[in-house]
This record gives structure tokens, sequence and C-alpha cells, in this order.
DNA sequence: ATATTGTGTATAACCAATATGCACAATCCT
DNA sequence: AGGATTGTGCATATTGGTTATACACAATAT
């Protein structure tokens, strides 16, 4: 079985903590097929050292991965993707970009951006 | 002069710091026109033993809606909503729009939305 | 058996956000 | 002029989330 490339990024200019930046590039590897299926993850003490972080931030992004139903651990063998279904994948990738937009919406309204308005934002800054 | 009611509210489940908060609520209400320009704002201290919280964060929140030009203030007078013209509202607005927008955007490309597929994730879900 | 991998715990360090209190400066009001 | 009001500035402390380090344990692999 041949498997896909993992890539795992820390941005220390992020204004999120390591622990959601591993979840998000993961789970949206995941959902997006970048990752299949069965594809084991670096082992947390290796990926800790290569990224030059704690176990403790690896430990917490797995956790809520796996809570989530993105990743499988099992204890001595290592963690894997999750085998999602074409029909899974695409939902939880409709569930993630809705997560994403959720917050912002919110205060769009709140700014009195109307439906149109906001779609023409967005045309126009789409790309860049 | 007649001036518009203050509303300002604190939201302890927010992720958001207080300062942020009162910032957007602030901002928000100037840019849609809410708060006409000259409106007072209340005492920090009023406003602190009124909301509950420290000083603190209504003074950060305040420093920085005048670094944006927001608002101005006047030691012993007070703080005062910023008279932006009608034109200076609209692009403010837009800059707020977009600033919420921004990082969305950024994950949503990450998950391999297409411009199509925002706009119409956009369109059911922009009400709710 | 020995190594590898995940789990769990304890301890500590760091930092942003927040709170409290007090002194100072500028302005307002009488 | 004098007291009240308002913003400013500083010092100190607390809290909570995030992260780091280290060690022992459990399950699996070779």
């Amino acid at each position: 079985m041949i498997h896909m490339e993992i890539s795992l990024s820390i941005l220390n200019t992020s204004d999120k903590p390591i622990y959601r930046q591993l979840y998000e590039q993961l789970a949206f590897q995941i959902v997006t097929g970048k990752l299949s299926g069965g594809t084991p993850l670096p082992p947390i003490r290796a990926l800790a050292n290569s990224l030059g972080i704690s176990v403790i931030s690896i430990k917490r992004a797995w956790e809520e991965l796996e809570r989530d139903g993105f990743i499988v651990t099992m204890v001595g063998r290592g963690c894997f993707a999750a085998d999602l279904g074409d029909e899974e994948r695409g939902s939880r990738r409709r569930e993630l970009a809705l997560g994403e937009l959720r917050p912002s919406l919110a205060s769009l309204r709140q700014l009195g951006l109307t439906k149109a308005e906001l779609i023409e934002l967005i045309s126009e800054n789409y790309d860049e």
C-alpha cells in the first residue's frame, strides 16, 4: 500500500496555537483527499523532534482529530488517517468550511452587509 | 445636539478578549452610522463599573480605536465618535468586512473550495 | 527480549489578558 | 479659585491557556 506525503509545518507568526494549526492541516488534507485513509502519521516523538516542538502540542491535536473522527490511534502501532468514504469526506469538508465561515458571517451581518454585497466582496477578493 | 444610544456588552463565552469585543462593537456601530460623529462615549471608569470589567480593557480598546481613526479622545473632556464622511464610512466598513473575511478565505481555499462553491455555501447559510 | 509507539502524570515556564489601586494632567463646573 | 470629572500612566498581582521537559506505564512490533 502506497501512501501520500504528509506535510506539516508550524508558523510562529500565526495567532493560532500549535495544536490548532496541526489539527487544521491534517483535517484539511484528509477531507480533500490529499491524505488517503490508512496513511500512518509520524510517531509523535519523532514529529515533535523534527518540528522542534513539544509532544504535548501534537498529542492534543491528535486527541481532537480522533475525537472528531479524522484519525484513529492504536497504542503501540501508531496513528492513521481515518478511512472516510467519498460521501463522508464531502460532508466533513463542508462542515469544516462552514465552521470557518460561520464566525465571520455573524460579524459581516453586524456590519450590515447584505447577501448580495457579501457575494460581491468575495468575488472581488477570492484570489490574492 | 442629540446623539444615538451606545450599546456595549461583554460575552464571557466569547473566544475574543474583552478589548477586542469592545473595539468591534464600537467600530461597527460607527461605520454603519448607528453612532453619529461627535457622540460622547461613556467615561471609562463609569463604563468599567457598569460592565463589571477593568478600566484596562476599555483603555486598550479605546487606544486601538483612536489609532485607527474611529474615535478621538481629549484629556479631561472625554472620548467621542470620530466624524467620518459618508464616503469614508463606506470605505472603512468595507475594510472591516475584508478584515473579517480574509483569514477565513485563506482556510477555505485550503479546503479546496472554488469561488462558485464558496458563493453557494454563503447563499445557503447567510441567514440563521 | 528489546525496541517502538501511544498514554498518563507531574512540574514548570511563559505570556496575554485582566484586575486593582494610586498618582498625575487636563478640563469642566460652580 | 477650587472641587469634581475625565483621560493617562505606572506598579503590582492574578488567572488561564499554551507549551516544554521528563519520567513511568501499556500495548504492539520485530
